[in-house]
DNA sequence: CTAAAAATTTAGACTTGTCTAAATTTTTAT
DNA sequence: ATAAAAATTTAGACAAGTCTAAATTTTTAG
């Protein structure tokens, strides 16, 4: 049985791990936990003797197969109370990363289940983020950036990079939101802004800033 | 903002004081909370610092204004989850308390309320307890125990003082459910044990430790 | 290759909530 | 009324998780 702050780092080291390659840092730890580097040394020691990482002094660290599930049971967790949060309670999708933060390390097995039957085993969390299975496997979604594709293709929003509240709300603003279809119509070389073509609604002038963080999906064909 | 701990102390306390006359006593909160008399005496510095209880050494403790708001919060909150673990992900009512316990330091106001909204503003939880108003009321209810009715008289089962697995279960195997209505038929007075009808069903024995912790209602007239 | 810079770990300390053992206060019983 | 018993508090310690400052190791640059 794990302590809030191990589960945190559990999931901490899941996402630096699947976003750079190899071995995960101390020091990017220490940024994401928002702790200094010798709190996540003490942290580190601990994970290893319950064999929960691969830790060499200095060398940074990786996840053991059991790490992983974990990992990865909690962000079933999270990812499954957003969906409850925004579906059921009405939230918007900029309000519940918080919430869903605490309601993660409630522990119960069958409340996560039961939870999931409610909510109709949902593949997707409010951001577009997969859900992964009771078994701890991550599935995989293709998508690509916005800011990857080419004039012309329509293309589906599927899912976002950032969470911020801000973020989120600004592409609330710009009418951007999760499943509606896009056209690049322009890119701008000088500074990567894209225009796109909402389909059936206007036209959208979008940041590299912003459009790199956008998630999209070809429509089938 | 209160800890984890700090909170279940507030509420031990509002459960304690309102189960006898008078202050609360160390020894009692030791034994509710399973710690030992020297960490209560600490917790009770550290509440009375905060100016949540009332507190002078060797005299027990009772609840400021304050304190007492906080609990009903606390309790409104582990109720509310209760009611959304079995009306909603059909739990029964002998499974929810220790989910309860830790949903219940979930701390947002707002997801309180939407969780309210959301289950249709439920006057009772799962054990007949009356769910504390969002202002820190605690709803008053006429109940009398099974083991003080007289025979004859209809009465409706309306709560439970116990609420262990054990007990409850042994209520499904008798089926004795929440709302159905009772006639006492007999009192042994040697044990004061119970023979009710169960109207429209059939004839039950209860026992006195069960019957002094049933709560009944006069039914209307 | 080697010296400076950067990253990481170690040492020692603090906070929260807990414990045991000892001291103190209150209650109970003769 | 007073001694014994019971309840409570104090003293000193510990584990978890954090911090700062100092020491060590690795990386980078010239
Ligand atoms: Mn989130
Ligand atoms: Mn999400
Ligand atoms: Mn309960
Ligand atoms: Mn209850």
């Amino acid at each position: 049985m794990q302590s809030f702050t191990e589960e945190n780092y559990l999931k901490t080291i899941y996402y630096l791990a699947n976003r750079q390659q190899g071995e995960v840092s101390t020091n990017a730890l220490a940024e994401m936990t928002a702790t200094k580097a010798a709190s996540v040394t003490d942290m580190l020691r601990k994970l290893a003797d319950k064999q929960l990482i691969h830790y060499k002094k200095y060398q940074g660290v990786r996840l053991t197969e059991e790490g992983e599930r974990l990992a990865l049971q909690i962000i079933r967790r999270h990812r499954l109370w957003e969906v409850f949060l925004v579906d059921k309670l009405g939230f918007r999708w900029d309000q519940v990363h918080e919430m869903a933060e605490e309601l993660e390390h409630i522990r119960s097995e069958e409340l996560v289940e039961r939870l999931d039957t409610f909510l109709g085993h949902p593949q997707f969390d409010p951001h577009g983020d997969p859900i992964p299975t009771p078994a701890g496997q991550m599935p995989v979604t293709g998508y690509q950036k916005l800011s990857e594709v080419v004039v012309g293709e329509p293309v589906q929003l599927m899912g976002v990079l950032e969470h911020s509240t801000e973020f989120l709300q600004h592409l609330d603003r710009s009418n951007l939101t999760l499943g509606c279809t896009v056209v690049v119509q322009e890119v701008n070389t000088f500074d990567r802004s894209v225009l796109v073509q909402l389909v059936g609604d206007r036209t959208v002038f979008i940041s590299y800033e912003v459009a790199k963080n956008l998630l999209v999906n070809q429509p089938a064909g």
